[in-house]
DNA sequence: CACTATCGATAGTGTTACTATCAGCAGGTG
DNA sequence: CACCTGCTGATAGTAACACTATCGATAGTG
């Protein structure tokens, strides 16, 4: 908690005395949303600086906010360098594909155009409809991340329920995904290991 | 690379005389992999270790080979502990209102429920809409990952591709939804910070 | 006027992912 | 056949990260 205070993710408190200071309600929210962040989000440290800096700005544009939040996200998990222009074309062409208006800046392009050069190295070249149907998933989502946030009852509050949104998100996806993948697998391959108790205690 | 070795993540080469050790395609093709999954996937040693292991035993079915790999990286990139029994009911009842059969050890549980109650601490709480467009979503992915699975040209290599797949798609999804994002926010707020430069120079 | 409690600041700790260095030895070179 | 190169496995060291513990100063409490 201190630490926190001290890395800047926290504002400091009203100094009573010289020696008290007084955190209000806003401090036990900002910290919950770092705990949210590092915790849940699988942030470091200084990428959860970079994306509280966007929201502490004066620049309440949803746009600029998005911007801002996904270009201290984006570069976060990765190391270093860039995608392979190839990879990247045809990210492009596909958001060209699915009508998505997009910028070049955006950290989205490299970090599905890094997954794509992964899946290239180890051997496997995914398929357009493939990554048709990941980009149609990406959509729907998208869709409801916007609603969400557009509905939102605190109007204030929605710069940040955007950045913890892009973030939280993901992780939501990614466990509904592997739910639905064990659902998927069990549907094509119906269950052969279910009477047969080969492993009765682990 | 003698990182690797050491760790166990690579098989040794064959001993050619006492100081020479002999590498091979698979060994390029393990170190590739490996690289995949802790650079494009943010692995930890720790779980590219779990998750190669399953890949070398010699289970080969497919429904286990799933199980194991997702318990493998279940846990990696959350901290400790569980997430809320509230959550995790609402997680359930989300699959059954998809028609998902799943099982309770399925991490994606616990994904998910900790997701959930991240967004519930900063005062978020998610409407069906929202989960319901995710699990739509997910089920659309995940019918994608078993596609691309059921038809690959070596099935030798299948598990490979089914643990990998489980990393990097993740990551290809997350970049995706941020150019649907982008998209989605410009269609919503046509721009109006095009005209007005600003801020010239940085 | 001792005691306690909190403050900011600094130093230390444990983990993770490498990187550098080291001795040992087979094979080629002069 | 001494010598050097280059590779081996093994160990020690390094750098970043996220905390955690300790410290002296100080201010309110009994």
């Amino acid at each position: 908690m201190k630490y926190y205070l001290r890395a800047g993710l926290v504002h400091s408190g009203e100094r009573v005395g010289s020696n008290q200071t007084a955190y209000d309600d806003s401090h036990v929210q900002r910290v919950r949303l770092v705990r949210a962040l590092i915790e849940t989000g699988g942030l470091s440290i200084a990428a959860t600086k970079q994306v509280l800096s966007t929201l502490d700005s004066d620049e309440t544009s949803l746009a600029h906010t998005f911007e801002a939040a996904q270009h201290a996200l984006g570069v976060g998990g990765a190391s270093s360098g860039s995608a392979e222009p190839g990879a990247l074309r045809r990210i492009s062409e596909l958001a060209t594909a699915h009508g998505w208006k997009t910028t070049v800046e955006n950290p989205g392009f490299d970090v599905a155009a890094r997954a794509l050069d992964a899946f290239s190295t180890i051997g496997f070249a995914p398929s357009d409809e493939f990554l048709d149907a990941y980009a149609s998933a990406a959509t729907t989502i998208a869709r409801a991340d916007l609603r969400a946030l557009t509905t939102r009852d605190r109007p204030e509050l929605v710069a940040e329920l955007m950045v913890v949104g892009t973030v939280l998100g993901d992780a939501l996806i990614a466990g509904l995904r592997r739910l639905a993948q064990e659902n998927e697998t069990a549907e094509l391959f119906p269950v052969h290991t279910t009477i047969h108790d080969e492993k009765d205690a682990k």
